[in-house]
DNA sequence: AGAGTGATCATG
DNA sequence: ATGATCACTCTC
């Protein structure tokens, strides 16, 4: 067990926090289990003028109310009829930024997680936002989670600083070629090395 | 490279 | 009401 991020830890500007966030372990409590991985992969939205970002220009919906709450809560959407993406939101209330967990290095209670998607190897288990929330049961039920006092859902401080800028790629992010620039800026943020992040691969 | 799948959202 | 879209994944 261990120490647990801080509301401040999340009150950042969302880069911050999605460089931050690399090597933190997101822990989900399942049926009594210990589920959690290393996070490895990260994405940043940058709120109204991202063109990328579900509030871009200011749009506040009933699917991304949670995206206006206070940093560390947790912003989970479905999509393409059949996935769930989570998020954690950054920044304070009212200001619509967060980050997207793209991948996990899976580290405990890996036979429920096989068991909750497919008999997979380890590197499938939790390499894409979908798979991550498929392996960790996330859906819409856990939208709007405090992760910074949930008794089921939160992420364990292993390390104090950020990785060095050396071990983190910065990439363009993933899915979003409709943003015009805004797809081309380098706000994805993976682990060099780490066979757990998703494809396309650094 | 294409299919699958249905909630969501902007239109009207 | 309705139709287009989609921060994806799997299989070919």
């Amino acid at each position: 067990m261990g120490l647990r991020l801080t509301r401040a830890f999340f009150r950042r500007d969302p880069v911050t926090v999605a460089r931050a966030l690399l090597g933190q372990r997101l822990v989900r409590v399942y049926e009594g289990v210990r589920l959690a991985g290393i996070i490895v992969e990260t994405e940043a939205y940058l709120g109204p003028a991202d063109r990328a970002a579900h509030t871009f220009s200011g749009r506040r919906t009933a699917r991304n109310a949670s995206m206006w709450r206070d940093g560390g809560h947790l912003y989970v959407y479905f999509t393409y009829g059949m996935h769930h993406c989570a998020n954690v939101v950054a920044g304070v209330q009212d200001q619509p930024v967060a980050v997207l967990l793209r991948a996990l290095e899976p580290t405990e209670s890996l036979d429920v997680m096989r068991r909750l998607r497919r008999c997979t190897r380890d590197t499938d288990l939790c390499s894409g936002p979908g798979k991550l929330c498929q392996a960790m049961a996330l859906g819409r039920g856990d939208d709007g989670t405090d992760l910074v006092t949930s008794e089921s859902l939160y992420i364990e401080q292993v390390r104090r600083r950020a990785m060095s800028r050396t071990c983190i790629a910065c990439l363009p992010r993933v899915g979003v070629a409709y943003a015009g620039e805004w797809a081309l800026k380098p706000l994805r943020f993976c682990v060099r090395g780490s066979g757990h992040v998703s494809a396309p691969r650094p």
